[in-house]
DNA sequence: ATAAATGCAAAACGTTTGCCATCGG
DNA sequence: CCGATGGCAAACGTTTTGCATTTAT
Protein backbone atom coordinates (compact mmCIF):
# COMPACT_ATOMS: atom_id res chain seq x y z
CA UNK A 1 0.00 0.00 0.00
CA UNK A 2 2.94 2.59 0.50
CA UNK A 3 3.55 4.33 -2.49
CA UNK A 4 7.23 4.42 -2.87
CA UNK A 5 6.97 5.66 -6.62
CA UNK A 6 10.10 8.21 -6.09
CA UNK A 7 10.22 8.71 -10.27
CA UNK A 8 10.29 11.83 -9.95
CA UNK A 9 12.50 14.42 -11.45
CA UNK A 10 14.69 16.02 -8.42
CA UNK A 11 14.54 19.62 -9.66
CA UNK A 12 16.51 22.73 -7.80
CA UNK A 13 13.52 23.67 -6.70
CA UNK A 14 11.90 20.44 -5.58
CA UNK A 15 15.02 19.97 -3.43
CA UNK A 16 14.80 23.44 -1.63
CA UNK A 17 11.33 22.99 -0.85
CA UNK A 18 11.73 19.39 0.64
CA UNK A 19 14.95 21.10 2.17
CA UNK A 20 13.00 23.49 3.79
CA UNK A 21 10.17 21.37 4.76
CA UNK A 22 12.78 19.64 6.56
CA UNK A 23 13.51 21.93 8.78
CA UNK A 24 10.52 23.31 9.08
CA UNK A 25 9.06 22.57 12.52
CA UNK A 26 5.62 24.45 11.04
CA UNK A 27 2.99 23.67 8.17
CA UNK A 28 3.27 26.11 6.34
CA UNK A 29 0.65 26.91 3.63
CA UNK A 30 1.98 27.37 -0.21
CA UNK A 31 2.40 31.08 0.14
CA UNK A 32 4.27 30.95 2.96
CA UNK A 33 6.40 28.17 1.53
CA UNK A 34 6.43 30.17 -1.45
CA UNK A 35 8.09 33.58 0.60
CA UNK A 36 10.46 31.21 2.31
CA UNK A 37 11.80 29.63 -0.85
CA UNK A 38 12.13 32.85 -2.85
CA UNK A 39 15.04 33.69 -0.55
CA UNK A 40 17.06 30.43 -2.05
CA UNK A 41 15.21 31.06 -5.14
CA UNK A 42 14.02 34.52 -5.78
CA UNK A 43 12.22 33.64 -9.33
CA UNK A 44 10.47 30.91 -8.64
CA UNK A 45 6.71 31.01 -9.19
CA UNK A 46 3.72 30.36 -6.96
CA UNK A 47 2.51 27.83 -9.84
CA UNK A 48 5.81 25.91 -9.52
CA UNK A 49 5.37 25.75 -5.29
CA UNK A 50 1.63 24.35 -5.94
CA UNK A 51 2.78 22.11 -8.56
CA UNK A 52 5.86 20.46 -7.15
CA UNK A 53 3.75 20.64 -3.56
CA UNK A 54 1.66 18.29 -5.36
CA UNK A 55 4.09 16.14 -7.64
CA UNK A 56 5.87 15.54 -4.21
CA UNK A 57 2.80 14.48 -2.08
CA UNK A 58 1.88 12.39 -4.79
CA UNK A 59 5.15 10.49 -4.69
CA UNK A 60 5.30 11.12 -0.87
CA UNK A 61 7.53 13.19 0.23
CA UNK A 62 5.34 15.56 1.71
CA UNK A 63 2.27 15.16 3.13
CA UNK A 64 -1.08 17.80 1.94
CA UNK A 65 -2.69 18.42 5.25
CA UNK A 66 -6.56 20.01 4.31
CA UNK A 67 -8.25 21.10 6.80
CA UNK A 68 -11.67 22.03 7.27
CA UNK A 69 -12.04 25.57 6.03
CA UNK A 70 -9.10 26.69 5.75
CA UNK A 71 -6.17 26.67 3.31
CA UNK A 72 -4.43 23.65 2.67
CA UNK A 73 -0.93 23.09 4.70
CA UNK A 74 2.32 21.20 4.59
CA UNK A 75 4.32 18.48 5.75
CA UNK A 76 6.90 16.35 5.52
CA UNK A 77 6.20 13.17 5.54
CA UNK A 78 6.65 11.20 8.75
CA UNK A 79 4.98 8.65 10.76
CA UNK A 80 1.02 9.89 10.79
CA UNK A 81 -0.62 11.67 13.26
CA UNK A 82 -3.29 13.73 14.05
CA UNK A 83 -3.09 17.48 14.31
CA UNK A 84 -4.36 19.89 17.02
CA UNK A 85 -5.30 23.42 15.17
CA UNK A 86 -5.45 27.16 17.27
CA UNK A 87 -9.19 28.50 16.73
CA UNK A 88 -7.58 31.95 17.43
CA UNK A 89 -4.58 32.13 15.41
CA UNK A 90 -4.99 29.49 12.87
CA UNK A 91 -1.29 27.53 14.34
CA UNK A 92 -1.14 23.93 13.93
CA UNK A 93 0.57 21.32 16.18
CA UNK A 94 1.32 17.77 15.77
CA UNK A 95 -0.40 15.37 18.53
CA UNK A 96 1.50 12.57 18.87
CA UNK A 97 -0.49 9.24 19.03
CA UNK A 98 -0.86 7.51 16.30
CA UNK A 99 -3.82 7.30 14.51
CA UNK A 100 -5.05 3.67 14.53
CA UNK A 101 -8.02 1.58 12.48
CA UNK A 102 -10.48 1.91 15.75
CA UNK A 103 -12.26 4.94 14.64
CA UNK A 104 -13.02 3.37 11.71
CA UNK A 105 -14.14 0.14 12.91
CA UNK A 106 -16.26 1.70 15.10
CA UNK A 107 -18.46 3.33 12.35
CA UNK A 108 -18.45 0.08 10.27
CA UNK A 109 -22.12 -1.54 11.29
CA UNK A 110 -22.89 2.68 10.89
CA UNK A 111 -23.04 3.04 7.38
CA UNK A 112 -23.30 1.64 4.00
CA UNK A 113 -20.23 3.09 2.66
CA UNK A 114 -16.62 0.94 2.58
CA UNK A 115 -14.85 3.12 5.21
CA UNK A 116 -11.23 4.28 3.61
CA UNK A 117 -9.85 6.78 5.89
CA UNK A 118 -10.62 8.94 8.49
CA UNK A 119 -9.72 12.59 9.43
CA UNK A 120 -9.67 13.71 12.66
CA UNK A 121 -8.69 17.21 13.59
CA UNK A 122 -8.62 18.67 17.07
CA UNK A 123 -9.52 22.30 17.51
CA UNK A 124 -8.39 24.37 20.78
CA UNK A 125 -6.83 27.00 21.77
CA UNK A 126 -2.76 27.59 21.86
CA UNK A 127 -1.25 28.95 25.01
CA UNK A 128 -0.03 31.73 23.29
CA UNK A 129 -3.58 33.05 22.29
CA UNK A 130 -4.55 31.71 25.81
CA UNK A 131 -2.08 34.25 27.10
CA UNK A 132 -3.33 37.02 25.04
CA UNK A 133 -6.90 36.57 26.05
CA UNK A 134 -6.37 36.76 29.90
CA UNK B 1 -23.96 27.07 25.53
CA UNK B 2 -26.84 26.47 23.04
CA UNK B 3 -27.42 29.79 21.16
CA UNK B 4 -31.13 30.86 20.88
CA UNK B 5 -30.39 34.35 18.98
CA UNK B 6 -33.39 33.69 16.97
CA UNK B 7 -33.65 37.83 16.78
CA UNK B 8 -32.97 37.45 12.76
CA UNK B 9 -35.44 39.20 10.68
CA UNK B 10 -37.96 36.52 8.37
CA UNK B 11 -37.40 37.56 4.92
CA UNK B 12 -38.66 35.56 1.53
CA UNK B 13 -35.53 34.74 0.79
CA UNK B 14 -34.79 33.00 4.14
CA UNK B 15 -37.50 31.25 3.92
CA UNK B 16 -36.49 29.77 0.65
CA UNK B 17 -33.39 28.68 2.10
CA UNK B 18 -34.74 26.87 5.36
CA UNK B 19 -37.80 25.55 3.70
CA UNK B 20 -35.07 24.19 1.47
CA UNK B 21 -32.92 22.81 3.61
CA UNK B 22 -35.74 21.06 6.07
CA UNK B 23 -37.23 18.88 2.79
CA UNK B 24 -33.26 18.21 1.61
CA UNK B 25 -31.69 15.04 2.59
CA UNK B 26 -28.55 15.76 0.63
CA UNK B 27 -25.98 18.77 2.21
CA UNK B 28 -25.82 21.33 -0.60
CA UNK B 29 -23.02 23.25 -1.25
CA UNK B 30 -24.07 27.19 -1.67
CA UNK B 31 -24.18 27.24 -5.06
CA UNK B 32 -26.28 23.91 -5.76
CA UNK B 33 -28.83 25.47 -3.01
CA UNK B 34 -28.53 28.81 -5.27
CA UNK B 35 -29.76 26.93 -8.01
CA UNK B 36 -32.42 25.14 -5.84
CA UNK B 37 -33.62 28.58 -4.63
CA UNK B 38 -33.82 30.36 -8.14
CA UNK B 39 -36.37 28.03 -8.95
CA UNK B 40 -38.46 29.85 -6.49
CA UNK B 41 -36.88 33.00 -6.22
CA UNK B 42 -35.48 33.53 -10.01
CA UNK B 43 -33.58 36.87 -9.10
CA UNK B 44 -32.28 36.18 -6.02
CA UNK B 45 -28.39 36.40 -6.38
CA UNK B 46 -25.62 34.17 -5.01
CA UNK B 47 -24.12 36.94 -2.64
CA UNK B 48 -27.45 36.92 -0.74
CA UNK B 49 -27.44 32.78 -0.14
CA UNK B 50 -23.98 33.03 0.89
CA UNK B 51 -24.89 36.15 3.45
CA UNK B 52 -28.15 33.88 4.23
CA UNK B 53 -26.56 30.69 5.09
CA UNK B 54 -23.85 32.81 7.31
CA UNK B 55 -26.88 34.35 9.27
CA UNK B 56 -29.08 31.40 9.94
CA UNK B 57 -25.86 29.58 10.76
CA UNK B 58 -25.18 32.52 13.29
CA UNK B 59 -28.55 32.35 14.13
CA UNK B 60 -28.47 28.20 15.17
CA UNK B 61 -31.06 27.88 12.21
CA UNK B 62 -28.25 26.21 9.68
CA UNK B 63 -25.18 24.31 10.64
CA UNK B 64 -22.38 24.92 8.18
CA UNK B 65 -19.99 21.97 7.50
CA UNK B 66 -16.81 22.48 6.43
CA UNK B 67 -14.64 19.51 4.90
CA UNK B 68 -11.67 19.05 4.40
CA UNK B 69 -10.38 20.31 0.77
CA UNK B 70 -13.59 21.29 -0.43
CA UNK B 71 -16.53 23.13 -0.58
CA UNK B 72 -18.43 24.29 2.28
CA UNK B 73 -21.78 22.72 2.93
CA UNK B 74 -24.93 23.25 5.04
CA UNK B 75 -27.28 21.17 6.63
CA UNK B 76 -30.78 22.10 8.45
CA UNK B 77 -29.45 22.04 12.48
CA UNK B 78 -30.79 18.81 14.00
CA UNK B 79 -29.04 16.67 16.64
CA UNK B 80 -24.82 16.96 16.58
CA UNK B 81 -23.55 14.13 13.75
CA UNK B 82 -21.05 12.90 12.26
CA UNK B 83 -20.33 12.20 8.13
CA UNK B 84 -18.97 10.51 5.83
CA UNK B 85 -17.63 11.44 2.43
CA UNK B 86 -17.48 9.35 -0.43
CA UNK B 87 -13.65 10.13 -2.21
CA UNK B 88 -15.09 9.37 -5.68
CA UNK B 89 -18.17 11.48 -6.04
CA UNK B 90 -18.07 13.89 -2.94
CA UNK B 91 -21.61 12.93 -1.63
CA UNK B 92 -22.33 13.21 2.11
CA UNK B 93 -24.33 11.13 4.23
CA UNK B 94 -24.87 11.37 8.19
CA UNK B 95 -23.55 8.50 10.99
CA UNK B 96 -25.90 8.00 13.32
CA UNK B 97 -23.58 7.84 16.49
CA UNK B 98 -23.64 11.01 18.08
CA UNK B 99 -19.88 13.24 19.07
CA UNK B 100 -19.18 12.80 22.56
CA UNK B 101 -15.93 14.23 24.26
CA UNK B 102 -14.57 11.26 24.83
CA UNK B 103 -12.19 12.05 21.46
CA UNK B 104 -11.24 15.33 22.68
CA UNK B 105 -10.63 13.75 26.71
CA UNK B 106 -7.96 11.17 25.23
CA UNK B 107 -5.90 14.00 23.68
CA UNK B 108 -5.92 16.37 26.22
CA UNK B 109 -2.36 14.91 27.99
CA UNK B 110 -1.34 15.12 24.26
CA UNK B 111 -1.42 19.01 24.32
CA UNK B 112 -0.58 22.18 25.96
CA UNK B 113 -3.75 23.16 23.58
CA UNK B 114 -7.12 24.09 25.65
CA UNK B 115 -9.28 21.31 23.38
CA UNK B 116 -12.58 23.50 22.61
CA UNK B 117 -13.81 20.86 19.99
CA UNK B 118 -13.05 18.46 17.57
CA UNK B 119 -14.03 17.35 13.56
CA UNK B 120 -14.04 13.78 12.86
CA UNK B 121 -14.83 13.08 8.97
CA UNK B 122 -15.08 9.50 8.21
CA UNK B 123 -13.85 8.79 4.16
CA UNK B 124 -15.04 6.10 1.96
CA UNK B 125 -16.91 4.98 -1.08
CA UNK B 126 -20.49 5.01 -1.18
CA UNK B 127 -22.50 2.00 -2.76
CA UNK B 128 -23.71 3.63 -5.62
CA UNK B 129 -19.27 4.10 -6.56
CA UNK B 130 -19.05 0.96 -5.75
CA UNK B 131 -20.85 -0.24 -8.11
CA UNK B 132 -19.90 1.70 -10.98
CA UNK B 133 -16.06 0.33 -10.09
CA UNK B 134 -16.66 -3.36 -10.19
C1' DA C 1 17.08 13.83 -27.24
C1' DT C 2 13.04 14.04 -25.01
C1' DA C 3 9.74 14.16 -21.67
C1' DA C 4 9.04 16.66 -17.75
C1' DA C 5 9.37 20.95 -15.24
C1' DT C 6 9.62 26.08 -15.14
C1' DG C 7 8.11 31.05 -15.22
C1' DC C 8 4.76 34.09 -16.36
C1' DA C 9 0.24 35.75 -17.00
C1' DA C 10 -4.29 34.81 -17.08
C1' DA C 11 -8.20 32.14 -15.63
C1' DA C 12 -10.83 29.51 -12.45
C1' DC C 13 -12.91 28.76 -8.21
C1' DG C 14 -15.45 29.62 -3.99
C1' DT C 15 -16.47 33.37 -1.28
C1' DT C 16 -16.84 38.26 0.33
C1' DT C 17 -17.55 43.21 -0.17
C1' DG C 18 -19.28 48.03 -1.42
C1' DC C 19 -22.90 50.25 -3.07
C1' DC C 20 -27.43 51.93 -3.34
C1' DA C 21 -32.23 50.52 -3.61
C1' DT C 22 -35.82 48.03 -1.10
C1' DC C 23 -38.11 45.70 2.44
C1' DG C 24 -39.65 43.96 7.13
C1' DG C 25 -40.77 44.82 11.87
C1' DC D 1 -39.83 54.92 9.64
C1' DC D 2 -35.23 53.04 10.03
C1' DG D 3 -32.03 49.71 10.18
C1' DA D 4 -31.51 45.25 8.17
C1' DT D 5 -31.44 42.95 3.87
C1' DG D 6 -31.42 42.52 -1.19
C1' DG D 7 -29.34 42.58 -5.92
C1' DC D 8 -25.57 43.57 -8.67
C1' DA D 9 -20.88 43.87 -9.96
C1' DA D 10 -16.50 43.98 -8.71
C1' DA D 11 -12.83 42.30 -5.52
C1' DC D 12 -10.84 38.81 -2.98
C1' DG D 13 -7.65 34.80 -1.66
C1' DT D 14 -6.36 30.43 -3.08
C1' DT D 15 -5.35 27.34 -6.58
C1' DT D 16 -5.03 25.87 -11.47
C1' DT D 17 -3.98 26.29 -16.40
C1' DG D 18 -1.97 27.44 -21.15
C1' DC D 19 1.97 28.27 -23.35
C1' DA D 20 6.59 29.04 -24.79
C1' DT D 21 11.22 28.11 -22.72
C1' DT D 22 14.44 25.53 -20.00
C1' DT D 23 16.06 21.54 -17.55
C1' DA D 24 17.07 16.73 -15.74
C1' DT D 25 17.77 12.33 -17.03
Amino acid sequence: MVDMAENIKMTRQRRVILDILDRCETHPSADELYDLVRKKLPKISLATVYRNLDALSEAGLVRKLEFSGCQKRFDKTVLDHYHIRCQACGKIEDLPSEPGRGIERKFLPQTEFEITGHNLELIGICPDCRRKVR
